[in-house]
This record gives structure tokens, C-alpha cells and sequence, in this order.
DNA sequence: CAGTGGTCTAGACCACCCA
DNA sequence: GGGTGGTCTAGACCACTGC
């Protein structure tokens, strides 16, 4: 008779969205809740908590629960790391280092992670294949001010990403997905035609307040990134 | 002198990336951890359960409690709701429905959603527009048969999307992020040229075990799908 | 100030699953 | 079979914050 507190949450989620509580209203407090379904409050505080992290409820100290205004819908996405992606296709993966210089910050740089003038950065332009075709082009800056640690290592044989994340504990990133021509230079690297639509992932990752990392991934015409929630 | 959950999970988060436990290796049992921190059990649980849906751990009765092999690093994306991202941006939302249609599936969706060879179909197709500019062209299909409902509210004023998260109840989502070129019909309705970069956004939704809706977005060139964690 | 959620505890029982 | 994580409980104290 008691009740679990899976039942509990597909409980309440069905009262919320089947407008048993409107959106805003406010639920009944953990307490009361706990007595009605004959469990713990435990029971209660770990249903409503995942609840309100999947978005669907508000909670605040003394000011109790509440059905959130606007769903905050949200899906788990995959953040692939490149061989993982390609070796676990069953694929053979292999990588090819194209440019790797150390140079001042170009504007559009200084100005997307807020660099210093005198900001240097180590600039990587790598292509990553499967099965011999191309697959991803990598375009990477590192912050040398904000990450000293990336002047030296070498990334002749392995990429960039895999020391950096192995390697750099970081804590925001910024991520942006979109769409992009393919231009001459871009077609050649990646086989594709000039004109082909190309999936971009960019990212600026920060450790702490300091801007340490920008990259910028090119994937061949079709690729897609998928995710089941 | 007691460890907080979150004290403690930062602490086995160092361990694991620091290297002290390493790739695959298995972790000491929450009873161990606890008596080593000083903690209930409870509290370790809660900081290993996180760290496991994170994607740094992977936990197994009996077998205990390991270091993932390869992270399964992920973000949280929002899921826009296009009337709320244009308005949440400052811009008049309009609305304007192009078709909307029941007929037998086409081949390649009862493929897609494993529909029966009779399956019937609700086609919507709309356009959205933020400050009277095109922003999203949206394609939506409909399974009848799994979701009757669908048969009968009026699309001609408001988004079919609307109807759909506030009504329908879903389970399984399958999302797909991707490029594609804009043919003479998109870039006619989406106000780019042809052979315009395209972010396309394909959905297709399960309520339990029945396939209920499947759908395709187009943003115009230019657009991009945000997100920081 | 007082009510609410946030967390911890110590103990218990269970489900799973590897040896 | 036995060890492990999964969960629930009943109670406690605390932190926040609206009133």
C-alpha cells in the first residue's frame, strides 16, 4: 500500500499535466503529500526533486511548490568525443594534423571570449576520418594566458580534444548549433561539394571565470546528431 | 566534520578525473565510502547516483560501483517551444497554417515510425514568424490510429506544437539535429536563397509503445540552437 | 517569526546478479 | 548464497525566505 516513489512522481506528473494543477498553482506541501500517498516525506522530497529538475516544478523555501509557468522541456544531449563516435560506429578512425601555430588573438576571438589584447593562442586545424573518409573538421584555439598548459603538448598523432578533456578540469562551456555552406576550402577537406549543407558545432569553454578553449566542428553533408529521452 | 553529498561527490569527482581511481577501476562500497567520510550510507548513495547520471560512474548490484570506460559526457538542451523562444526574444510571434490534411502515410514515414500498412495520417505543415520574418518552417505528421485525438482540434489559429505538449501525455522522444540545403519551395517560404544552409530538426514521439507524431523543423539560415552547461 | 524545502541519519528490507 | 546497490522510514536539524 504504500506507494514507491516512481509511482509517486508518475503520480504527480499526471495531476500536472492532466490539469488536476493548473500552471502556477501551488501543490500541497511535502507533509501533507507524504500522509496522502502513506509514505515518507523522503519519499516525497525525491519524487518532487527530480520532478522539478526534469522542469516541470518551481520550488522555493517557505514559499512551498509550484507547477511551473512555462515547461522547462530539455533533452540530454550526447557530447561526442570523436574517436569514441567513429571507433564505436565500428569504423577505423584515423587523424590528420593540418595547421598548428601560436599567434596573436584575431579580433573575432578577443571579442567572442573577452581576451585581453595582448591574448596569445595556440591555433590547431585538424581533419578526422572514418574509414578513411572525412568526417569532422576540428578548428581550435587555445587561451595561453588562461591555459598555460597547452603550449607544449603535441598533437601531431592524437587530437586536441582528447588531452583536453582529459587533462583540463573545466566548468562552463557555451555550445551553439547550426548550419553552414560549404565553401571551396571547406568542400576539399571534407569531399563534399561546394554548396553542401554542413552541421557546426562550436564551443567556448571556461575554467573558472577564464576563457581557456574555442572550437569549431565542421561534419560532412548528412551527418546527424541524435539523442532518445 | 560530517561530508555534505555535495562535498563528497566533488571528491570522488576528483579521484576519478585526478586519476586516483582509474578508468574501469572499481570504487570501494557505499558502506566503506561511508565509514571513510564519515557519512551515512544514504548520503554516499546520493553523490554516487549522481555522478552515475552524469555519466561518470556506472553502478551495478553486486557488481559495484565502476569508472565509465569511455564518460558519457552530455548536455542538457532546451527544447524550444517556437512561440515562446521568438516572444522570450523580444519579437511578434505570428502564425500562419499551409496545409493540413488526413491521409494514408507515405512509404517512408510508416517506415520510420513502424506504422501499419493502413495507417492514416493528420499533415500539418505551418510557417512561424518572428516580426513578420520567417523562422521555422514546421512539418508535422500525426498517427491517427495511435493518437485519435489528433482527428479533430483546429490548427488555422495556433500551433499544432501547442496542442500537442499540452494534451498529449508521450513517453519515448527520438531527436535528430542536422543540415540541409534549401531547395526552391524552402527558400520561397523561408525567405533565403536556394541552396541556403538549413538547421533541421527532426522529432519523432512514442506515448508508451505507439508511435504518435513525427516532425520536421527548418530554421532559417543562420539560425542556432544555444545552450551553456 | 514561522513554514517550507534541503539534507543527514541509522537502520531496515529488498532485488538483483555474479561467483 | 551472499554481497552490492536501491529504496524506504521516522525522525531530526538547518537554511532560507515570505509574511
Amino acid at each position: 500500500m504504500k506507494t514507491d516513489f516512481r509511482e509517486l512522481k508518475s503520480e504527480l506528473r499526471q495531476r500536472i499535466v492532466g490539469g488536476t494543477w493548473k500552471l502556477g498553482a501551488l501543490l500541497p506541501n511535502e507533509v501533507d503529500l507524504a500522509a496522502e500517498f502513506n509514505c515518507a516525506r523522503a519519499t516525497v522530497n525525491r519524487a518532487m526533486r527530480e520532478l522539478a529538475e526534469e522542469g516541470l516544478l518551481e520550488r522555493k523555501r517557505k514559499a512551498g511548490t509550484r507547477v511551473r509557468q512555462v515547461p522547462r522541456r530539455h533533452v540530454r544531449m550526447p557530447v561526442p568525443l570523436i574517436r569514441n563516435e567513429i571507433e564505436g560506429a565500428g569504423s577505423r578512425y584515423r587523424y590528420a594534423l593540418l595547421e598548428d601555430t601560436i599567434a596573436p588573438a584575431p579580433d573575432w576571438l578577443r571579442a567572442r571570449l573577452s581576451l585581453h589584447d595582448e591574448a596569445e593562442v595556440r591555433h590547431v586545424r585538424a581533419m578526422h576520418y572514418a574509414d578513411g573518409v572525412p568526417y569532422q573538421y576540428e578548428d581550435r584555439w587555445f587561451n595561453l594566458l588562461g591555459l598555460p598548459t597547452a603550449r607544449t603538448p603535441s598533437f601531431a598523432e592524437s587530437g586536441a580534444a582528447e588531452w583536453f578533456v582529459s587533462e583540463v578540469p573545466f566548468s562552463d562551456v557555451e555550445m551553439s548549433l547550426s548550419a553552414q555552406i560549404a565553401d571551396a576550402d571547406m568542400s576539399g577537406l571534407l569531399g563534399t561539394e561546394v554548396g553542401a549543407a554542413l552541421f557546426r558545432i562550436e564551443r567556448a569553454v571556461w575554467a573558472g571565470e577564464v576563457p581557456v578553449n574555442f572550437t569549431r566542428l565542421l561534419y560532412r553533408q548528412g551527418y546527424n546528431l541524435s539523442m532518445r529521452y
